[in-house]
DNA sequence: GCAAATGATGCAACCGGTTGCAAAAACAAC
DNA sequence: GTTGTTTTTGCAACCGGTTGCATCATTTGC
């Protein structure tokens, strides 16, 4: 068979030297200096190019403790969120010389919980998890943080853990955004978001609450919507708001899907917006402005928190045993869904000017 | 230490007999008969929960033949295409067992040759690639064939070769398009697309430009612009499209993406959509329908397309040597940027439903 | 009651690398 | 010409599984 890859033992063969000369060899860092004689190693170096050697992952991750491999695990690759994040993840990883296993939870606790058991089995150097926390409980990431897997949490986090995380200020978020509705004149703002069960909805809901508290606005029970986080979702919660008494003049979405749900319902009850209804979103997904009505929203910085994730996992995987929570900073970008009129242009649609600076963010180090 | 993974060994010491034995009797299916003494298969079955036994995959994949990874290339994650066809590629991989490793080659065919040679020295069962094409040759897909490596190519596609791959209907997408455009009373039709060497945007201009012969209009080779694919090319493109003499009535945009930016390229200079300047684009990304101008567009079954690339490779890794090629049909989303007025509520914005569509059929097998 | 067949289990090699330690070779010092 | 160092190199065990074949204990056949 002259086409099987090429193993050491092919390359030792070539060479007339033993495995481990070659293994040896092979391994030193460039320039190092290694105790052979210069001979022998051009020979081994002739003969492992010439047989196109290339060492075998899975042998070597086997035999050192290190795999190379990292385990990524996201609830979603449908909406644009996590996408970028991936993204950034993977970029950053590969930087370092690791490998990513995808693994989508499909936001099911049950699934999570199978597919991290795998990426385990895997031998993974470490983990980057995005919770579904679809039922509530941190115990398996108490079990990584038992064994000494190291992982780091994104976007969704739980409180009063010592776990790496890496997330974004979604109480501030949501207190920007109820701020600004508030700035325009509105006071009924109900809100809608999905299960509370998951931090970043709870956040943003506790951020809600204190922004109309410190204005002196009594949050309403019935103001606070729980739905499906989708568009249809979004569709399904205008019927409901309009069935308030009295009528919110103002609605804080917890997700641009859900917004964009919202919007769309409106357009079809002849619902306008702003002037009936404002709406704000969060993630500022990109197409956000261009939309019929272009969509004010919180923008989370989702290149930077793949990348931050990747970087601490980096860190923590060479020291473990100490852990760091990192909350990246949010922007509230003002469009027509909660204004009369349009921002100016560049205001209006920064989203590619941001995803051009994150390429470039992704690719120079 | 009493916590680190349990190994083959661990169980065959705790239930007293060998690591075969231990290996055998794990290894059968379920109710398959084993030649082992009921109690000795209890005795290790025992052993193997109290310790929570898994095997290594790692280790796993070395002795046998198959490691149950494959690999994933794509030329990128930041746009709404690949992301769904990747979680579709996951989804129907994760059901068949294998893990998914997950390599962005960011549209550039040096990268793509890095990261494929990873992925070979990972001994990957199989290969999916979006081939970027950047730099043209087949040359990397002829070394797999030889190799024997199971691959299947996605979207792009290498035409007078036997590679197995998944693509859509580019050729015939590009004319309903312009066949539309035609009806729509359109005659000086211009296109803007990515460079040629890249196969779905040849296929696209032969479908243009065989849709205008059709139609007893000549192709004028100014009218087909080459720009960047991405919004920013759009915007440019539409630039160059105003200095046409004489001007087009209608451009083709071989991506939703190229649309936006012409789209918002045109509200900025005042040209109204469809009256001046009827625009379609291709792919029909999640918002299209919400846009200002709702976007005419050629919608991509892009779940589909990564779930059959999926079943593909798996066939194709059972029994190697035979190689299909899947062409998945394209459709027609007629909304406002072509039309008058917008079409039906029904038609005009049937992406929540064809991704839910995309859902089911994604979780239910 | 003994050979042959059958059933149950273990030994050891192998997959493709890495690495501790010893052996062999080269060279210096006496 | 020995002995002691130092440099070069190879042997062999190990990582955690799988598997061909040998071994040993039971039955079965007659």
């Amino acid at each position: 068979m002259p086409n099987s890859v090429p193993t050491l033992e092919d390359v030792a063969n070539l060479a007339g030297v033993s495995k481990s000369t070659v293994s040896r060899i092979l391994a030193a860092p460039k320039g190092l200096r290694v105790p052979y004689a210069p001979e022998t190693q051009k020979k081994v170096w002739d003969a492992s190019t010439k047989l196109g050697y290339k060492p075998s992952k899975l042998a070597r991750g086997l035999t050192m403790a290190r795999t190379g491999i990292i385990g990524l695990t996201v609830p979603s690759l449908t909406d644009s969120f996590f996408p970028i994040v991936t993204s950034a993840i993977e970029t950053r990883l590969a930087e370092e010389g690791y490998s990513v296993i995808l693994a989508n939870s499909n936001a099911n606790s049950q699934t999570e919980r199978a597919k991290i058991d795998d990426l385990l089995s895997w031998h993974v150097d470490g983990l980057i998890i995005a919770p579904t926390q679809e039922a509530g409980g941190a115990g398996l990431f108490w079990e990584l943080w038992r064994r000494g897997t190291p992982f780091v949490l994104i976007d969704r986090t739980f409180p009063e853990t010592p776990f790496c995380s890496v997330s974004t200020e979604d109480e501030a978020g949501a207190e920007m955004a109820v701020e600004h509705l508030i700035a325009q004149g509105r006071r009924r703002i109900a809100r809608v978001g999905g299960p509370l069960g998951v931090s970043t909805n709870r956040l943003r809901h506790t951020g809600y609450t204190a922004a109309l508290i410190r204005h002196g606005i009594l949050p309403r029970p019935d103001y606070a919507l729980e739905t499906f986080p989708s568009e249809e979702g979004g569709r399904n919660a205008l019927t409901r708001i309009l069935a308030l008494d009295p009528p919110p003049d103002a609605v804080f979405c917890f997700s641009d899907h859900l917004a964009f749900g919202v919007l769309e319902a409106c357009s079809h009850c002849g619902l306008r917006v702003p002037e009936d209804l404002a709406i704000i979103g969060y993630a500022d997904l990109p197409q956000s402005g261009l939309l019929k009505v272009s969509l004010t929203t919180i923008r989370q910085p989702a290149a930077s928190l793949g990348r931050r994730a990747a970087e601490l996992l980096i860190a923590g995987m060479k020291k473990t045993g100490q852990s760091e929570q990192i909350t990246l900073p949010v922007e509230l970008i003002v469009r027509e869904s909660t204004c009369g009129q349009a921002a100016p242009a560049k205001q209006e649609n920064p989203s590619d000017n941001s995803r051009l600076t994150n390429r470039l963010t992704l690719t120079n180090p």
